[in-house]
DNA sequence: GATTCGAGTCGAATCGATTCGATACTATCG
DNA sequence: CGATAGTATCGAATCGATTCGACTCGAATC
């Protein structure tokens, strides 16, 4: 077998570099972390030796053993990358994440959770040297991960998700908001008005949903804005569920929700994504129906969809807020000053009204 | 100073299982390793001995500071996340990567540089303990970041940047492709045709482009596509650049490269990316210009952009297999097994006519 | 002149596993 | 029955740094 160069020529360690510059390895060490007071004439002679030798610096996996940083944090991604981040928001927070991860500075560990088999997210997690988790797209309510993590004493942080007492959440009012947005469409005139929820558990074949089914939800956010919805639009309003979280499933949810003669038709729909919105007002392009005139369409999330005609009345997460609170208070779980006196915090979200809301129209 | 419960109870070593089961450390650690021959009867008693403890397996720091792997790879991501997420392409190819990782099982790190201040990748890249290194997205031709990785022995993996003998590549015909787009173009009797071209540099405004000035370009993707167009479409052919990557960028150069009477206009636009060819349509929609009548429109890169209402007539990357390519050639140069031997691969492109190209207007 | 202080440096202990060669024991085979 | 092979286990060495308390020495303080 040929092995390469590397395994001949073994790399310098900081021992090397400090006995080459006359120090001991404590001094050396002291250089590179930039920690302890060092004479400037010993440090430069030290560095000096590093670059001499080709010595990268301390050994990332070393020193992380010896000081119990890691560098990263772990994130989750449930389902395929292509599907997670197509959604502009779980992009958008992931970016705030990042934003306040780079200060510190620490990367960013994605974490795949298949849909079909989420304890293959485990075999990944058990073998990762992270400083903290976050659970920055809200899944599932339970999952493995967090006793792991919890026992590694690994700080975890969600957006919801999972429930549990060891899990710092950065939180909205998902049921308030949604039903905010709800009441707007009350006042323009609205009755009849219909719900396009996110789906309620990993796998879902989506479709018409009863408020009992919401018992059985796995996603708390799509549950807690479909009762929103269904405190303020009244219990029987018509909800369907969407297969999935993205357009595709807006479409197929619109379709089971609009079809039906113009007397018991919606006259409005408020979708739980905007994803899914612009999958509703395409399908009321394709039944003729008119936004805002005919049908009234409200999305959640506030991103922006530069090729929707008209802006969409939504409700503004903030999604960089949110994401950037996640990283501060990885930070502040990381830094470990008193890091067990952190409170869950919640972001306060804002009604934007657009331009795909108006008042019904007269029968 | 409140301090955590876990300082004062110490969390339970791998040599603590082992005495309690009744082994050496080494047994056990074959044990949670997987490797080696173990009785049965001595596996149960290790794990009993483990979930009593509440040990969470062996500390992924240690674990890598002995065996060497660290169980993730890092990625380079150029700009905020926001903005290079927001390309369809780049994400595919991530998840591409991601599939094969998950076989590894290996850990995705994200590492971002800022496009004003690439220095600041390095503070990050030092310290993380990576098998592994993938340029996913073609970025500049040099970057610290290799002298660095190359020093510390990590393999590294690109898709045509940084241009470097110690970075592996999954290539494409980038000038061949481009060509051949064109060709389209020619045959279907254009003559003057345009180019919208991605950014040639991290920090451009963008705007007309000389084929001389080529020879300054940063990134080489965009570069040898901007050959290839010209080899194709003749050397006066005018090529305008794109200040950013994204459908904004498009439409800022498009309305450039668009700016003039309709007997020296071109009749034909070939943009780097599909992303820039929807700009390119947006313009074409205000200038009144019907497509493909008036005017014909390329893409680049095969990606599926839902809400253009005619499927685009580009070049299929096939960014799934370029990243699962990445992927493969990732777990060769980790199994280690004779790494030495890694040759770069060219991925093949499929020029896709689309309904966004037809025959010149008649004058 | 004795004492205090802080900057600068060092040595030894430690972080928590994995690996490798040695060893004991049990089947299998000719 | 002795040699051989394979299974199961162990002990010691090692991975490459960081940390902490101790020590030295010159300057400042009383």
């Amino acid at each position: 077998m040929v092995r390469g160069q590397a395994d001949f020529a073994s790399r310098p360690t900081i021992r090397d570099v400090a006995e080459r510059a006359g120090v001991a390895p404590s001094t050396a060490s002291l250089v590179f972390s930039g920690r302890g007071p060092v004479a400037d004439a010993t440090a430069q002679r030290v560095r000096a030796a590093a670059s001499e030798l080709g010595y990268a610096g301390p050994d990332p996996r070393a020193a992380s053993l010896r000081s119990g940083r890691a560098g990263a944090v772990g994130v989750l991604v449930e389902g395929r990358l292509l599907q997670a981040f197509r959604d502009p928001y779980a992009v958008i927070v992931l970016d705030g994440l990042a934003q306040e991860l780079d200060a510190i500075p620490t990367g960013m560990l994605l974490v795949a959770q298949p849909f079909d088999e989420p304890e293959r997210a485990m075999e990944v997690v058990t073998g990762l040297a992270i400083d903290a988790f976050v659970f920055s797209m809200c899944g599932p309510a339970e999952t493995p991960v967090v006793d792991h993590l919890a026992t590694r004493g690994i700080p975890m942080l969600g957006t919801g998700a999972p429930s549990d007492d060891r899990v710092h959440q950065v939180l909205i009012d998902e049921a308030g908001a949604q039903g905010e947005i709800v009441h707007h469409l009350r006042d323009l005139g609205h009755r009849r008005i219909g719900h396009v929820t996110m789906p309620m558990r990993p796998v879902t074949p989506g479709g018409k949903l009863r408020p009992a089914d919401l018992e059985r939800a796995e996603y708390v956010d799509s549950r807690e804005r479909a009762r929103g919805f269904l405190a303020t639009a009244g219990r029987r309003s018509p909800m369907v569920e969407a297969a999935t979280a993205d357009v595709e499933g807006g479409i197929a949810a619109a379709r089971v929700l609009l079809d039906r003669s113009a007397d018991t038709r919606p006259t409005a729909v408020a979708a739980q994504s905007d994803l899914l919105a612009a999958g509703v007002i395409q399908v009321a392009g394709e039944l003729g129906l008119r936004v805002p005139d005919d049908l009234s369409v409200t999305g959640f999330d506030g991103v922006s969809l530069p090729w929707l005609a008209t802006p969409l009345t939504t409700i503004d997460q903030h999604g960089e807020q949110k994401g950037r609170a996640l990283g501060r208070l990885v930070a502040r779980l990381i830094g470990g000053d008193g890091g067990g006196e952190v409170e869950n915090v919640t972001i306060p979200t804002d009604l934007r009204v657009g331009g795909t809301t108006g008042p019904p129209p007269r029968p």
